[in-house]
RNA sequence: CGCGGGGUGGAGCAGUCUGGAAGCUCGUCGGGCUCAUAACCCGAAGGCCGCAGGUUCAAAUCCUGCCCCCGCAA
């Protein structure tokens, strides 16, 4: 089939080259505008567009894609159908009606949960079992759509944010050519969503990450693994920030406030939270290379009843 | 020219301001103690102090240029 591809982040990537080697001829790739990004100011192509430059397809970057120009110029390149993959943009529907066959989104999650920007880093945080990802038609609402096919995918217990990023990517990748197999063959089902049992993922900000030590010791693990590798979680010690990469929920208690540091060995930091403690096992000072938790230790010496809190003074 | 931290034996750090013997906590290896040990005691190996120039009697330390890593911000 004719494709229009629209999509911006890692995640799109797999979707794109699975639709070449399933032999699509792709018209168009559109992705969202370059940025200044980094620690210079480089500007910084999207995963997408380098992937795309390199098969040597054109690239389309729009500010908006609903200005009439864009419409236009979508409906030049007159695609069978469109696939759209994290693609950061709200359509309208003018450019939903473009292709005969409309527009298939891939969306991470088993719908009609986690509709919306962060779907698998939501699943983590939650502690759900299992997620996936969902092919469906598009229409004007945000991950509203009818649904064509799933694809379900166990949450390992050590799971974070990149490994099932990773998974369900791939995962998307195969359900796409599946999908658009079954829609060119008229052997696709549409399944309209029931509007129970949705949730909304919102976007994940940066101070989602400021560790709150009230909150249970297996909530914060989750927060660790699911905010990881992006943005990542941080508490504040003596003053500087310190990334957690890597902590683990243990269930014993001691006497001692929230964030406190309670227990100690040349291996070991445990920190008091709401309920249980958390064991950090991976961590990274400010203006440092991340490192063990071991090798913390031999470089900065935390005492016991050391108290790790909050970066941000006001409760958000 | 966005702001900032850093590169010192295998690991993580101190020392740099105020030039003058390469240090700390570990790890590794050897030996000892012990029923035993990740514990304890004794001993040893292992460093172009990021790279290249410069100043000096003398540079990890001061000056100049470069490379690399990282936090914030986007």
């Amino acid at each position: 089939m004719r494709i229009v591809f629209m999509g911006t982040p890692d995640f799109s990537v797999p979707v794109l080259e699975a639709l070449l080697k399933a032999g699509h001829e792709i018209a168009g790739v559109v992705t969202q505008p370059d940025k200044p990004k980094g620690r210079g100011k480089a500007v910084l192509m999207t995963p997408v567009k380098e992937k795309a430059l390199e098969h040597g397809l054109s690239v389309y970057q729009p500010l908006k894609a609903r200005t009439p120009q864009f419409v236009e110029i979508l409906k030049g390149l007159k695609p069978d159908v469109m696939v759209v993959v994290a693609f950061g943009q709200i359509l309208t529907k003018e450019v939903l009606m473009i292709p005969p066959m409309g527009c298939v989104n891939v969306h991470a999650s088993l719908l009609p949960k986690y509709r919306g920007a962060a779907p698998i880093q939501w699943a983590i945080i939650d502690g759900e079992k299992e997620t996936g990802v969902t092919t469906m038609m598009m229409d004007e609402g945000i991950d509203t759509g009818d649904m064509l096919e799933k694809t379900v995918i166990p949450v390992a217990d050590d799971e974070t944010g990149d490994s099932l990023h990773a998974k369900l990517s791939e995962a998307g990748a195969k359900l796409i050519v599946s999908t658009l197999k079954k829609l060119q063959d008229g052997t696709a089902v549409r399944m309209p969503q029931s509007d129970e049992g949705t949730c909304y993922a919102k976007m994940l900000k940066k101070d989602m990450g400021d560790i709150d030590w009230t909150m249970d010791a297996a909530a914060i693990e989750r927060l660790v693994r699911g905010l990881n590798s992006w943005p990542g979680t941080y508490t504040s010690w003596n003053g500087k920030t310190l990334k957690i990469w890597k902590a683990k929920a243990v269930d014993q208690e001691y006497e001692g406030a929230c964030g406190e540091v309670v227990y100690k060995d040349k291996d070991t930091i445990l920190v008091k939270t709401g309920n249980g403690c958390l064991s950090l096992l991976e961590l990274q000072p400010q203006g440092k290379k991340r490192m063990a938790a071991d090798a913390f230790l031999r470089g900065y010496p935390v005492e016991m009843h050391a108290i790790f809190e909050r970066v941000s003074t006001d409760g958000v």
